[in-house]
DNA sequence: TATATTCTTTACCGGGTAGTACAAAAAGAA
DNA sequence: TTCTTTTTGTACTACCCGGTAAAGAATATA
């Protein structure tokens, strides 16, 4: 039954992984960077993951939706004012150093990369930002349920705005990573909360 | 001096190749790809453009950038409203075909992807995208000098907001390609005119 | 120890790619 | 025609890359 034992563990090679696809994309990433960044050979690459580079993007994305969402949800269960969640969710973009704003939104890179390329990847990044979206219209619906979120808003339609505002800022924060710039523009689009 | 005649022009050309950078991205555009597209042979190419694809894809964002602002100037230089001309430029967005959504912005498309991969080509199209925010500020400018845009934000501010909208629709228009979503969202969106 | 099982290492293969080199072709000029 | 200049077509090269195959190593079990 159990033959040689395995000197890895795979959501940890998956998230070192991740970091390599989500700084250089999909394409730019070859077989051998990642590899490299796992600490793994070829052999035990293709036995853990059969469908190559591929399958490993799909695990990435899956374990960063994963995490995202498990620990918005968390946040989300503790917080007292969920719309006061949601505003230091996106004030705390602002606070990244500028290597993360670099990156930006791996889900959204996958998004514009590979809509053309890999239909099927490209959904599964979309379907993230939908769960992403979701969060913040269960955010609302506590805050409108709490009496806290005043907006006459539709509640999807200010949640799409906010999915909206998230993914311009995974391109606008690339133009300007200066935290001060972000934060102005941040405090202006959370206006539409108000 | 004038020796064998050539058999293409260079704006066309890179016309033709800038459909399949815009619809596949850089990376996984080979230089095959643009050579079909473009309908001329290796030969013809690397004596055109001596820095081979990199430089066809400078020449591409150049001349999007030029036919983007120059008729943007046009079109906003013969608007009686200023305002409304910024207001019909997002809203005919939403009446594009789908095939031109799952494309994106070319710009948007080249930070997302060039950040970390070639930081010079991404800066260059972060440069065509502060164009764009420039044209929306002039807009503006306009609009508040003619008494029509009465927001009391900064019309610095209500640019990049504007700007970061649009980053985002080249995301959001991938996922939600249907006019009347669109549509609905962009309007949203525009409130912050008002 | 012997065996079965699973993982690792390394070598290898076929295919595709960017870029170069060079000869031929198409024009004008002498 | 012959020479010069510029472009074109093609052949070639050297390389990289994803994926496979096969042999060997490390464990549990009998």
């Amino acid at each position: 039954m159990s033959g040689r034992p395995k000197i890895f563990d795979n959501e940890e090679v998956i998230s070192k992984a991740a970091e390599v696809f989500w700084r250089q994309g999909y394409e730019a990433t070859s077989t051998e960077d990642l590899l490299a960044a796992m600490g793994i050979g070829k052999g035990s690459f293709y036995l853990a993951f059969k469908g190559g580079k591929k399958e490993l993007y799909e695990k990435v994305l899956e374990q960063f939706d994963q995490a995202a969402v498990s620990r918005f949800r968390k946040e989300l269960d503790a917080a007292a004012d969920p719309v006061e969640y949601i505003r230091e969710f996106f004030r705390s973009i602002a606070r990244q150093p500028k290597k993360v704003h670099q990156k930006g939104c791996i889900f959204g890179n996958a998004v514009a990369e590979l809509s053309n390329i890999d239909p099927l990847l490209m959904k599964q990044a979309a379907h993230h930002l939908q769960e992403l979206e979701a969060n913040f219209l269960e955010a609302l619906h506590r805050g409108k349920q709490q009496g806290i979120l005043t907006s006459k808003q539709e509640p999807a339609l200010l949640a799409r705005l906010l999915l909206n505002n998230w993914n311009g800022l995974g391109i606008t924060r690339r133009m300007y990573p200066d935290s001060e710039s972000l934060s102005t523009l941040i405090e202006a689009q959370l206006s539409i909360l108000d």
